[in-house]
DNA sequence: TAATCATGTTAACAGTGTCAACATAGGATG
DNA sequence: CATCCTATGTTGACACTGTTAACATGATTA
């Protein structure tokens, strides 16, 4: 039995990755996950200095993941830009509403991204993918219009997000016009888009 | 000294609601609260059966808050519909940015919704304002398609609010398009509106 | 070979939500 | 008026949490 774990830092990291999409970033202990890697308690403060850092470090993958994710969507040559575009925005509404828990955490004050550089430019890279098909869709655009359209459109899709996993008020008994409203969009994502984006 | 306290159940939701707004929904404890009650560390179990409960209970009056602050905005006798309509998004934005750590909670998922009617009733009810006026705002449009367009306008203003109070990227020192279009953005909130609700 | 230093462990602290068992007082019932 | 019931309070305890200090180990390097 080995007294060096040898790949501590990363299985860590993985290891928070999955427990925080599994039960939320506010359920998941450092001491859990301590025990999952099969090591001692405190064991995680040789590679981070505070849970919040571990937290940082899952956050920012959730980041270069989505940025994966949208540039895909953008990559997809059969497209017209139009296209691509409604694409990115279904892509990242679908990661927002299946990686749950992740995207909270993206978006969670427990985490100052100002402390953390490396998650902030993470997050800053999710942008420029917008800015590059917004910019494609829109030539001759100025610069800062560009800049508060992506604003505009990150804006919307994020607060859809947001609507739909939160204020599920659809999922209730009661018939309300919010919650018939949400469920027709929920339904029917790409249509509300279309309508939404007005492209 | 008396050994009942009389008045506890509603102390501690307005103790709750200080506490929170302060210091964020995750570092409220209900012994700090019950402490400051001057009341036994589990005498608010005899009004909440959980902690959740008593924050439901916190979101709850955010959100009767926050529909007053609307119904407020669109009874300006003196402003046109439209003005109305800015003035009620502004007015939810600012809410949001101001009361940000009661905000966090409203649209948390600490909180299951569905099992706290009281709390859906209200989070439904600031729904309605936006009703009113978008109805005033689109006459004849069909009772559908005006229901998406409030979640619509709702996604965008909470995606907004989202964006400005945590994907601060503007705080950072490094020069971003992303920081910069967002800082242009917090500056001139009503301008942004003005462009991106297309009134 | 010897020393340094990253990486592990153990023990402890203060704090948390929550429950069970007990105490009190005020209102309802006889 | 006396008595019981019930709402509301307290004490003590449990299992957890993040975090730190002090110590142990073993690989790298002088």
């Amino acid at each position: 039995m080995k007294y060096h774990h040898g790949n501590l830092k990363e299985e860590l990291i993985s290891s928070a990755c999955i427990v925080c999409e599994a039960d939320g970033h506010d359920r998941m202990s450092l001491r859990s996950i301590a025990k999952e890697a099969k090591v001692s308690q405190t064991a995680p403060y040789r590679h981070f200095k505070t849970k919040e850092s571990l937290l940082a470090e899952v956050s920012s993958r959730g980041f270069i993941e989505l940025k994966e994710i949208l540039h895909n969507a953008n990559a997809k040559k059969t497209l017209s830009t139009r296209d691509k575009f409604l694409e990115m925005g279904q892509a990242y509404i679908e990661f927002g509403l299946s990686k749950r828990n992740t995207y909270d955490l993206m978006h969670s004050s427990v985490i100052d991204k100002t402390q953390f550089p490396e998650l902030l430019n993470s997050a800053v890279g999710t942008f420029e993918e917008l800015v590059y098909v917004l910019a494609e869709l829109n030539p001759g655009i100025s610069a800062k219009d560009l800049d508060i359209k992506c604003i505009h459109h990150w804006a919307l899709v994020h607060g859809l997000v947001g609507l739909l996993r939160n204020e599920n008020l659809d999922a209730s008994e009661i018939d309300t016009p919010a919650g018939n409203a949400m469920g027709l969009v929920r339904s029917d994502i790409k249509s509300f888009l279309i309508s939404a984006l007005e492209v």
